[in-house]
DNA sequence: CGTCTCCTTGAATTAGATCAATATGTGTGG
DNA sequence: CCACACATATTGATCTAATTCAAGGAGACG
């Protein structure tokens, strides 16, 4: 299995450590699948990639950055489904259009793969077509256990939930960097920017976290914070 | 396409209404491609059909009935993450256990499908391969949307988005006979049961809809009910 | 050094939760 | 048919966690 320098996954990244990259979306086989690899695309903080309801022609794989995936209420409220950071596939919905918007968080870098259906490529390759499965399961995973936070966790339980998903992801276990505002945590969490921000004051007065900057968490007391979760 | 009496998918209800209800499902295709139809298993109301953590040796279709799966938060709180009407499958987890316990709502028959492990059933069809990565996107943009709702939506919101999903499932637009009770609802839109009680009295007040029994639901002004989902 | 954006903190408010009581069935046995 | 127990649902009275409203701080950047 050949792995292309473009979007190799950060070796330190391990599958055990991130279910969301499964051994599908670890390589870069798709891009050999779909053809010639794709664009290389560059965008800045909070550009829009693709909006909810316009023709899901590509989906896409993130090479450096963070981005997110989203939806609106009527009134304007946003709710954060999902954060994808280096090495996550997103944009992959079926049908004819995005459910969802995707923004970029950071300045990110991602590969956009022509999709000219998505059924089309999966029918010539059925290796293919379980991949896709495995990851479409994945992120079900994902959404589910983000529903019961959402329905019936405290402020303190999003917010500590959050800390140890992020941890989880970034390279070293005690610190974290976040690279996402208070309002992108907040529209994740279903909270207000205020609520994220005077519960991470919380957390620091206690003694679990330390806040030396804004975006830098330190987690102090693992076990405490596991224990505060749900 | 031979669909068997026992599993027929109800006439009256079309796809378009019941987005998950897809093509992968809505016939019986799977118990020959899985081998002999699957046994047929009755439940009494409350009556767990398995439970998170099981070794998942099967998956489901409901013939008749209402199924809920859902979690458990350590303090014993629970979030449904959805309802299974008739047609529905349920139960369709990889990895070797259940992430959801599933439950019966009401008085309800099930057919179970023994799988050996899908990934091994599905390398050797392909079709059916597409018809599972088909069902996971279906169940995924669903629990897009009821997290949007869980993150974002109020009280009022989130019934009147409940009882519009709950119309489109019946077999009349107008009056919906709901199977499940005031805390299976709350349970699945992450409210007490309070709550749920008082919003539907308010909506009655209101003149937006009806409440001949507390089990029976008959909406009166569907546009207004409309405008107030999101 | 000012301006801008993001973040924090405080005070007041409120939507929904909790606590507590009453009502509405619903099935059972006399 | 009624009387009773038991489930489930409604309603009222409080309470509280989180929101909203309103100032200030803390960096970043020209």
């Amino acid at each position: 299995m050949s792995v292309s320098t473009a979007v190799a996954a950060k070796p330190s990244q391990t599958t055990s450590q991130m279910p969301w990259m499964t051994s599908a979306f670890c390589d870069d086989s798709l891009s050999g699948d779909l053809g010639p690899t794709g664009s290389v695309l560059h965008f800045p903080p909070d550009r829009a990639i693709y909006e909810e309801g316009d023709p899901a022609r590509s989906f896409y794989k993130v090479v450096s950055g963070v981005v997110r995936t989203c939806r609106f209420l009527s009134d304007g409220r946003r709710q954060i489904d999902s954060f994808h950071v280096e090495g996550d596939v997103f944009g992959f919905d079926i049908g004819g259009e995005y459910r969802l918007s995707a923004e970029a968080v950071s300045e990110c870098t991602v590969i956009a793969y022509r999709r000219r259906g998505l059924d089309a490529a999966a029918a010539v390759d059925d290796r293919l077509a379980r991949q896709f499965f495995t990851h479409a399961m994945t992120c079900l995973a994902r959404a589910q256990e983000h529903s019961l936070l959402l329905g019936r966790g405290t402020a303190v339980q999003k917010i500590t939930t959050f800390l140890m998903e992020m941890a989880e992801r970034g390279a070293c276990d005690q610190v974290i960097d976040l690279p996402m505002s208070r309002q992108d945590i907040a529209d994740y969490l279903g909270l207000t920017i205020e609520t994220v921000s005077r519960t991470l004051s919380h957390l620091e007065r206690d003694g679990v976290i330390g806040l030396p900057t804004a975006r830098r968490v330190v987690l102090k007391d693992r076990r405490v914070l596991r224990g505060m979760m749900a």
